[in-house]
DNA sequence: AAAAGGACCTGGTGGC
DNA sequence: TGCCACCAGGTCCTTT
């Protein structure tokens, strides 16, 4: 399930491979993701040249000569780097070929991703225009977090969830910043104070740029585009340890469903404010 | 206006 | 062994 540090993974591994390279080919064996692929994608990228790769929030951006192509892994996506001639499997969908040895394959078993084309200035496209900050910008500071908050009472997870308040945090890193910055998950944003929106970017920032350190995190599917797994989850205090003991006070971890969504697990002992 | 809930999708798991 | 219900989760859309 592919958060920010797994996402920033997976284009620091495929953009020294793929930058300033020709796309030759591109094969679409299944359109149907979130959205459907373009029909014309194969036309549109064939011959062009992939300036760079960026990437916002949890989206890909490949940079062309003209044009930009988005990715969005949804949460079991994943892109890998491959021969070309290395025959595809179930799920993988797309290919993009830059020659015989460097093929960029696209797989994705539930289809929650999406891969889309767009000739406007990129951050002007209705999936990018509306998101909030990078975590790891200076933009998102304790002072942003405590004035965005004021008149809302969501859930201060729900808040930090939220991709148009800040990009890239999903539910595990979510979970793990509210442990370390021992604030319940639960809490109304509106009661946060201004130290402890300090606190929770500080653990968020913290807790991202620790995962993008140890290459992501692997719970069942995330591959690097070398087809290997994160380390991340090596390190969770929180998610997915219901029922262990807290590294901190050795209450047991709690998992509930957050409003009949999302699994939140939390130390009822530690994150008490 | 904000918040909550629904929908999309498939593989893995656990119960019977 | 097989079948089935259920869960996982990112994000847009719809409903409250």
């Amino acid at each position: 399930m592919p958060e920010l540090p797994e996402v920033e993974t997976i284009k620091r591994g495929i953009a020294p491979h793929i930058e300033k390279h020709v796309v030759q080919k591109v094969i679409i064996r299944e359109k149907r993701l979130r959205w459907l692929i373009p029909d014309n994608l194969a036309t549109l990228m064939k011959k062009k040249c992939l300036e760079k790769v960026h990437r916002r929030g949890k989206y890909l951006l490949f940079q062309f000569s003209q044009g930009y192509l988005l990715i969005h892994l949804g949460m079991s996506g994943s892109l890998r780097l491959l021969p070309t001639s290395s025959p595809s499997q179930k799920h993988d969908h797309v290919d993009i070929i830059f020659n015989e040895d460097v093929c960029l394959r696209y797989r994705d078993p539930r289809r929650f991703g999406c891969i889309l084309w767009t000739d406007l200035p990129v951050i002007e496209h209705p999936l990018l225009k509306n998101l909030g900050p990078e975590p790891l910008e200076r933009k998102f500071n304790g002072q942003y977090l405590y004035n965005l908050t004021r008149v809302k009472r969501v859930a201060i997870k729900s808040c930090i969830m939220n991709s148009h308040h800040v990009v890239g945090v999903g539910n595990i890193y979510a979970n793990e910043a509210l442990f370390l910055a021992k604030l319940s998950p639960f809490l109304p944003v509106n009661q946060l104070t201004l130290l402890q929106c300090k606190q929770l970017v500080k653990q968020i920032k913290h807790v991202l740029n620790l995962a993008v350190k140890k290459g992501g995190t692997t719970l069942r599917d995330f591959v690097n585009e070398q087809g290997q797994p994160g380390y991340f989850q090596q390190v969770l205090q929180v998610y997915g340890r219901q029922g262990q003991p807290c590294e901190n006070c050795r209450n047991k971890i709690i998992k509930t469903q957050q409003q009949g969504q999302r699994a939140t697990y939390y130390c009822p002992c530690c994150q008490t404010s």
